[in-house]
DNA sequence: ATGAGGTGATACACTACCGTCTCATCAGGG
DNA sequence: CCCTGATGAGACGGTAGTGTATCACCTCAT
């Protein structure tokens, strides 16, 4: 992750994570009281609120390419590579699901053209995964990245809810992003053309 | 929509969905500087900052209300039916878009309840479509609906982004929830059963 | 023992924003 | 013309939360 972190630090961040996915709008003070922290030692390890949220935000983008690229180096082909990816990136939800309503860093030019540039990765290889056959043609790239990206947002939400476990959650996904949730028959209504 | 409101009260409502959907931590003067109206006029018209958020998100609830009762209502089918309720409530996306990173609604009970309300509807949908044979069986409801909802709320940022038109993305969700991605070939290795 | 480094508690100044108030202005209707 | 009602501008106090500083304490290594 390159970014390393001392042992009272990490456990601001961890607890950073939990009480601003609960609770985006929690003060310096929940959040170190759910570290089991002074305050004051919050602000020791960083500067102010807002280096915290980077730092967090910098660990959630660290993690999640980590993972992403490990998962695409081990496939051989590009829908494979494809599959372990969307996979790894829902298990690794707990370190970026803080950002969804993480309103202060809405302007981020750092953390924004980080995301920009994980859904270009997306996009490349669900290119990839199309000129292999395995992605229906008459999808625009940027309608599938946004799908796709939005599957995995919500399942990890549906995790977090407890509407269906993590490891089935993960077959669910990939299910249905590749096969949506039709069958057969309705299918052939579905598609226009 | 059963709420009534003078016309310089939705001119604040529309200015406050527009700036908070852009910038969720915006300020009253900023809503009022948007709106074209003084501070104060705010202040006369919302009795705090609550309570015109509150009043914001009861529209979004009974906007949304309205146009999926309205699409439920016109179809014959439930498979139908659930299309457009699918397809009008990415329409009225922009009523609560801002709702997503709005953090000082969290842990509104009126809110998160009609929220769950309408989510229990789509089960309802769900259920009926599935009856239908048109939704494939194994899949749990609680998945089905989360996956539905995701698709929908990513559809809507999509649009927001300018990535795909809003006429092309009510094509694309239908098409993507029912269908996948996936070609026909590729979706035989993605269903594990 | 003693000094250093890290910590919790607490007090403090400072700032941003909220919500209230007042007052001058402006438009329309009698 | 004047009255009414709504508005914009701006002053003001209150408050919550940030960031800094201080002090007592605790632990560990020497």
């Amino acid at each position: 992750m390159s970014i390393t972190a001392s042992f009272t630090e990490e456990r601001i961040l961890d607890a950073a994570r939990r009480v601003l996915a609960a609770h985006p709008g929690a003060t310096m003070d929940e959040i170190a009281r759910e570290a089991r922290v002074g305050r004051a030692t919050v602000f020791r390890c960083f500067k102010n609120r807002a280096e915290l949220l980077k730092t967090l935000a910098r660990h959630a983008i660290a993690v999640t390419d980590h993972v992403a690229s490990e998962a695409a180096a081990s496939a051989e082909t590009a829908t494979e590579a494809l599959r372990r990816v969307v996979t790894a990136v829902l298990g690794a939800s707990d370190h970026y699901r803080f950002l969804g309503a993480a309103a202060e860093l809405s302007g981020e030019e750092e953390i924004a053209s980080a995301y920009e540039r994980q859904l270009a990765g997306l996009a490349d290889l669900v290119a990839a995964a199309r000129r292999e056959g395995s992605i229906r043609p008459e999808l625009p790239t940027g309608w599938l990245v946004a799908t796709i990206d939005a599957q995995i947002w919500g399942a990890g939400a549906a995790v977090t809810k407890g509407a269906v476990g993590r490891l089935q959650a993960q077959e669910l996904l990939w299910e249905t992003i590749m096969g949506g949730i039709g069958t057969d028959a309705a299918r052939e209504g579905a598609h226009a053309g």
